[in-house]
DNA sequence: TGTACATCAGTGAACGCGCGTTCACTGATGTAC
DNA sequence: TGTACATCAGTGAACGCGCGTTCACTGATGTAC
């Protein structure tokens, strides 16, 4: 039964997508490749007519997740005038600090998702994470202050920095003390207003 | 070969720690119980002597670990007036999100090493997780500004998810961004020397 | 445009390996008297 | 304090399962003429 090569390259879509979902939930050792393939609505065997193994799998996920990320925060913040710019980033940090994506079971943020993995992965996976980070950052930084880059880099590396770890230690408290979490939300949520994404 | 309790107290306590260091550097999933009775010293069967599990192994690492990370953290900054302990929270911030830090193979720092992972853990260690770092970020907050400890809990909490997420992130471009990754450290380091701990 | 054949994405069973866990056994320690 | 026996932390081989990967096979698609 050959398929279309069209078809073909929406199974393999189908198969990325259904890999970052279950990646980002429970990790990539946790998920087994019978898992992914029956979640694409394949069968287990057909996975190495699209990858060479299951590290290849990570590496493709990680990069399109990651420059799906830098390309969802750059959609969100262009055009209009700066001021406005800004008020959208703040709106976007407000909906990244938040319980909402706390209590999510798969971060909608890919570096938030994957970040703390990436140091034992792959060179490749490495390579794609770095790119997407700093292509987020570049769009981080121009919304935040377009008319001086050089310290807005800075000062979006700083507050990505913030987010990604109020997350982390939100996430990791939520069911044994929410009121720790809750804490640990406020609080960065409150400094970030500082940094000068918005509503002062 | 029977052997006293007091031997067979200490065997338990080799397990742990060499779970510890193993786990830190590879993660859960990757430390087989093999890989870390060898590195124990002990052979491979003799674990369940001591644990019931593999996870139950897990909960004991990380409540031993983030109880010995707010001890080390209280060491560091007890004593003399205000002013000499905000210096030594300056001084461990420094060490803190510091190249060495990043490149060390296994974080000296429990809640870094292990925060991203407890979401997908068992309750008992998420229990340990949140009991540990609630009793870091008390001291935290202490070395930070005694005189005004609720306003200075928040900001621990800010301080301390600076310090978690820019960890993350410049690990994670390390090896392929190094540029990115030092802009990401210095980002986070002059933030939070405006924290108020210590220098100005 | 038709025909003949090679290609290749699919299927699902099988392979081999390594994992967490169990087991029978050992013999010095700990305990009861 | 000595003696007799139960306990239990060790050992290392074995178990069963599930993993990533391979394989023989299918048949519609894509291509050459």
């Amino acid at each position: 039964m050959r398929i279309t090569r069209q078809q073909a390259e929406q199974n393999r879509r189908k198969v990325v997508e259904a890999a970052d979902t279950l990646f980002r939930e429970k990790g990539f050792e946790a998920v087994t490749v019978a898992d992914l393939m029956r979640a694409a609505g394949l069968s287990h065997g057909g996975f190495y007519n699209h990858f060479d193994s299951k590290a290849a799998l990570e590496a493709a996920v990680v990069g399109q997740a990651c420059a799906g990320a830098a390309e969802r925060l750059a959609a969100r913040t262009q055009g209009g005038a700066p001021s406005a710019r800004r008020d959208a980033l703040a709106r976007y940090i407000e909906s990244y600090v938040s319980s909402a994506m706390r209590d999510a079971p798969a971060p909608f943020c890919a570096m938030l998702a994957y970040g703390a993995d990436i140091p034992r992965s792959a060179p490749p996976t490495r390579a794609a994470f770095a790119a997407g980070l700093g292509a987020y950052l570049d769009r981080f930084a121009a919304a935040l202050a377009p008319e001086d880059p050089e310290s807005a880099h800075a000062r979006a590396a700083r507050a990505f920095s913030t987010m990604i770890g109020a997350l982390i230690l939100a996430r990791a408290t939520a069911s044994a003390d929410p009121t720790l979490s809750d804490e640990i939300l406020a609080a960065a949520r409150d400094g970030l207003d500082e940094t000068g994404a918005g509503e002062g």
